[in-house]
DNA sequence: GTAGGGTTAG
């Protein structure tokens, strides 16, 4: 207390040498002489003092820097700071997240505290907290707030220490700290303080924890956010099941329960499941908001489900959901947009937006990559700079994607250099991105050299890239030697035997191509099978190779064979060139060729989909040669446009060519 | 102070 009051306690808080005119000004203005004395009354509600309604109000909204010293100032020579109450009042007030205060300013009044309050320490930790030290720091906080004895801690102050420790690298041995400090205090029965245990274990990656202490709960001591916790957690942990399980069980769910059990289908790649689960949802009387409508967004963008976006669209425009101002929103909706193939329109939902983060750019950035607007996305990436937004790695990522989709060799070198001019260190993929640009530009020497001179150990997704150019350039050398490696890291995936067996069999090395057969059914592997969706009356319709499920079956194999005369017509030949040499004769390869997934879904798509209307297909592999030749005749024949999402970008057919330009 | 959200990875 001794310097509090002093010149040099004015000193230490910084900034305050360029500012106290200002500070002064205000205490002309309300004059000290006419301020009451301070009393312990002086906190009731009837006649607070006026200071402390000044405190109170700076509390509800920030102000200017000049106007916080200011009334620390006005605090300070009325002799308000003597008191802990004010002054405890004043170190919260600095503390707040946007207020123009400083920690260093906060600390100064901290340290001048005789024995500061629960409160008190409850602000500085959350302070602590926000800005998100080492769990360490939080720790030493309570315990030097433990040591300080005046006050015990309570529940808010476990909410706080156990939030700071739940990040997964948090350990088992801080969990359980935590927790043993809470027995310790008697604070284990506070339903905050349990869940924020919940939480805590559930952070660290302890869901086993987490639950016991949920299941030692009485049931009617539960609330909702206990349930929601485990049920968020479960999901994001990969355990839908036990998440369904707690959701059904719930006794009364609210739009957290219904958000976090929709999120966790979606974190776990169960699209459709999500949007069963938000009709039902709708079904029960409960409105979406922004929230819950991002995570089925993603779901769309997923299943390239455009009819239910639209409609998510629509219904953010009508309840005014804040699109324009929302940036996660205009993400997910620009995204999906992009993934369903309609470029134009995320485009015009990216420029109706205006509260742009880094996030919403690269989305932009990314669609335009995915579309192949290799230009398109360089020029977006000027913007994004002149508006000021700071690009990071995933930025890259799109532009290195973007000029790798159109072949522009010296802009992704360029990029890659760039990198370090804006302070991000490219990672692995952004080496493989570009090793992938310059494999499919036919430099397969210098794309090795890029993925051998990585300052990282390359990984199979790196090698496998230039694998795939070795395929593609024909270069049985190397393909043989990046293809034996590739197995040899991951002999579990079918994938990479195939890719090699097909460099064989090009290169008219049967034999060798056998053999790769032969090891892949060693080792009890399988290519993954290919599968494709297209929408329809608002359901998304599945195929897969040789599908036979589908009611309208007869119709799409009719059509089928009515598609294959008409192609013939024109002189299409099969291409059994990309096929898997499993089969015995020509004559079944071509049958295989003849029922890939991606016909079928184009089959269907012209029985049922107006002419006006392009067919939108989504592929969860690469589409093949054989079908990229056959669509591009069909769009042609049928007159009709044809959208395929594959694994990696889009195609757009229409009038006998495809918007890659034959280069994918 | 305790519950739900967006990009990318060949």
């Amino acid at each position: 207390m001794a310097t509090i009051g002093t010149a040099a306690a004015w000193r230490r808080i910084p900034g305050i040498a360029t500012t106290a005119l200002s500070g002064l000004s205000f205490l002309n203005f309300f004059s000290t002489a006419a301020l009451p004395p301070f009393s312990s009354s002086s906190t009731g509600t009837t006649s607070p003092h006026p200071i402390l309604n000044l405190l109170q109000e700076e509390a509800r909204s920030p102000r200017r820097r000049a106007d916080l010293l200011a009334l620390h100032a006005l605090a300070l020579t009325s002799g308000l700071l003597r008191h802990p109450f004010p002054a405890s009042r004043l170190v919260d007030v600095l503390l707040r997240p946007g207020a123009a205060g400083d920690p260093a300013h906060a600390a100064a009044v901290f340290d001048s505290l005789d024995s500061p309050d629960a409160y008190t320490w409850n602000a500085v930790l959350a302070a602590q907290v926000r800005r998100g030290g080492p769990p360490a720091d939080a720790l030493g906080l309570y315990f030097r707030m433990r040591s300080a004895g005046a006050q015990p801690p309570d529940g808010y102050t476990f909410a706080l220490v156990a939030k700071a420790c739940s990040s997964p690298g948090c350990g088992v041995g801080i969990g359980r700290e935590v927790h043993g400090q809470v027995v310790k205090c008697g604070m284990e029965a506070l339903l905050v303080v349990r869940n924020s245990l919940m939480r805590m274990y559930c952070g660290i990656g302890l869901l086993n924890f987490a639950r016991q202490l949920f299941d030692e709960t009485p049931l009617s001591c539960l609330d909702s956010i206990s349930w929601n916790t485990m049920i968020s957690s479960y999901g994001k942990s990969g355990d839908v099941p036990a998440a369904r399980g707690l959701f059904d069980r719930m006794p009364s769910r609210n739009l957290f329960s219904w958000s976090a059990m929709t999120d966790g289908y979606v974190a776990n790649a169960e699209y459709s499941q999500a949007l069963v689960l938000f009709n039902e949802m709708q079904g029960r009387g409960f409105r979406p908001d922004a929230v819950v409508l991002v995570s089925v967004l993603k779901a769309c963008a997923h299943l390239g489900a455009l009819d239910q976006g639209r409609w998510i669209h629509l219904y953010a425009e009508r309840n005014k959901l804040g699109l324009d101002v929302n940036p996660v929103l205009g993400a997910a909706l620009v995204d999906m947009y992009c993934k369903c193939g309609y470029l134009d329109v995320a485009l015009q939902v990216f420029d109706a937006t205006h509260d742009r983060d880094v996030v919403l750019w690269n989305v932009m950035i990314s669609g335009l990559a995915m579309h192949g607007h290799g230009k398109g996305a360089l020029e977006l990436f000027r913007r994004m700079r002149e508006h000021g937004v700071v690009p990071n790695g995933s930025t890259f990522l799109g532009i290195l994607r973007a000029c790798s989709h159109v072949g522009l060799v010296d802009e992704g070198r360029e990029t890659l250099r760039s990198m370090q001019d804006h302070h991000v260190k490219p990672q692995r993929e952004h080496y493989g991105c570009l090793a992938d640009l310059l494999g499919r530009a036919g430099l397969l020497e210098e794309a090795e050299e890029v993925i051998r001179a990585m300052p990282m150990e390359p990984q199979a997704a790196q090698w496998g890239a230039l694998m795939s150019a070795c395929r593609m350039h024909k270069n049985v050398e190397m393909g043989e030697r990046i293809g034996k490696h590739l197995i040899s890291l991951e002999p579990q995936d079918g994938g990479r035997y195939v890719l090699l067996a097909n460099v064989y069999a090009e290169a008219g090395r049967w034999e060798d191509a056998r053999e790769m057969r032969r090891a892949m059914e060693e080792m009890g592997v399988k290519k993954e099978i290919g599968c494709s969706f297209v929408e329809w009356n608002g359901t998304i319709h599945e195929f897969i190779v040789g599908d036979k499920s589908h009611p309208q079956t007869g119709k799409i194999y009719a059509m089928l064979s009515e598609m294959e005369k008409k192609l013939q017509m024109v002189g299409y030949v099969k291409d059994t060139s990309q096929l898997l040499i499993e089969m015995g004769n020509e004559e079944d390869k071509e049958i295989a060729l003849s029922y890939h997934s991606e016909k079928l879904a184009i089959a269907f798509g012209i029985i049922n989909i107006g002419r006006g209307t392009p067919i939108r297909v989504v592929k969860n592999l690469r589409v093949c040669r054989d079908c990229h030749t056959y669509a591009k005749l069909i769009s042609k024949i049928y007159r009709t446009e044809i959208i395929v999402r594959d694994r990696n970008r889009f195609h757009l057919f229409r009038d006998g060519s495809c918007s890659c330009r034959d280069y994918w």
